[in-house]
DNA sequence: ATTCGAATGTTCGCTACCGCACATCAGCTT
DNA sequence: AAGCTGATGTGCGGTAGCGAACATTCGAAT
């Protein structure tokens, strides 16, 4: 049993209907989320959707080859496990937990019948996936055109939007993999924000110096990825 | 007014129950869809959503710079403009013809109504953006980890799906834009597929000779696309 | 304090693709 | 049948990122 405030924690649930948030306390548990832990297999049958809190987590597309790319993050303001409420039941991706923290968890039940249930739920539902369409679909293009530079200072910018403080607990072997990238590559676009006061980073810890300075070295990508964000989720920054 | 053996042409709408379909009826309208319209231009709000029958209409993301990608192609299984019924009204995507042909549209009001009124209207709609997100995704990891070479025959079978026959009217240049690539990259990738006998092309025109033989000789991105448009649209391909 | 393993730094040759410039050519127009 | 235009072929130097091998160093554990 979670109370009305842990769950306000989380955009989505902050954003129900009174009364819905109510029902759901029911059935929500607090879950936690530790560096590392994989959600969600590729083609795996879900049991929970996820709400998170404090943590991140990552949408991760997996090759045969072990070659990967993330297509998308989700912190407090969105939900891990669409396709539940999409229809699909799964999907060919995998989620793993890229920042550690803690969230809640609603079984499948329970979500189906509410997005069934209730029109502003499934509503609420719908914008946030398609805000999330649009962060993978900038990926895929960011992915095609822009330098790994750029990339990184994107990266770095989505996951610091979905922390509480500058600091990012991360290996740059770890970034390496969400990015799809060898992590020789990470390294050095790592030294040049250094170099540049961007950054400071030391064995597995990245501290942001100067967010302007990311913001202005980053691609489009960025901007336009929160600028739908902010669209869709009305009140989503104002916390 | 368009029949309803005209309608299901489009598996969505084919898909519909059939009281559904008979309301709609009223509603749809045939709609031209020359090579190179533009349904829908990024951040734009849509006045329609569009069921392909014979074209073939490319979701494209555009760059500030000009540089460009595709994201999804969307052919007579699927439906252009799910921000309607997401709830976005707009998205940053230009939604462009691909391959001429024809389609049937439903102006955004009735779209929203019948998504709102049946659970199976809804429903389908769902599972189908759910492949769509699924293509999404795939094309990003696709674009960060494949060779050219690979992506022009995923492209190629993708946009053969969805039409009938096996002649493609595209010029290299267009491939590219979709592609993100340059346009000479297209012509050398073509050379080589033209050299081992799986494609022959004139100017404007690309006819697929060996098919199977493309689906050897691309990347695993198209299988896994097309193993879940057909888990998540159950008989699309038995028409 | 020492040790050890994981994280980071560095180098090398290599490949795919870029950007540009220009040559060629098919097929439509007149 | 000549001419034009858009489509395709080709060659150039340049660059970002790859893959592999190796050097270094931090910091946690004993």
């Amino acid at each position: 049993m979670v109370s009305a405030n842990e769950a306000r924690q989380n955009f989505l649930l902050r954003s129900l209907p009174e009364d819905e948030l109510t029902f759901w306390l029911q059935s929500l548990e607090r879950f936690e989320l530790p560096l590392g832990l994989v959600l969600y297999e590729s083609g795996r049958p879900q049991g929970y959707v996820h709400f998170p809190a404090t943590a991140i987590v990552s949408l991760l597309f997996v090759l045969e080859d072990g070659g990967s790319a993330e297509i998308a993050v989700v912190g407090s303001e969105g939900v891990v496990g669409i396709s539940l409420f999409m229809g699909g039941e799964t999907t060919p991706s995998r989620a793993v937990v890229q920042s550690a923290g803690y969230g809640y968890r609603l079984n499948s039940r329970a979500i189906k019948e509410a997005f069934n249930r209730s029109g502003p739920v499934m509503h609420l539902m719908l914008r946030y996936t398609q805000a999330l369409l649009t962060q993978m679909a900038q990926t895929a293009v960011c992915n095609r055109h822009h330098t790994l530079d750029k990339q990184l200072c994107r990266w770095l910018l989505l996951s610091l939007d979905r922390l509480h403080g500058n600091e990012l607990v991360m290996t740059q072997e770890l970034i390496a993999n969400m990015l799809g990238v060898r992590r020789e590559g990470v390294t050095e676009a790592a030294l040049k924000l250094q170099a540049a006061g961007l950054i400071h980073y030391t064995r597995g810890h990245i501290t942001v110096l100067d967010r302007p300075g990311l913001e202005r070295r980053t691609c489009e990508c960025y901007g336009v990825v929160k600028k739908e964000y902010d669209r869709l989720l009305p009140n989503l920054t104002a916390v």
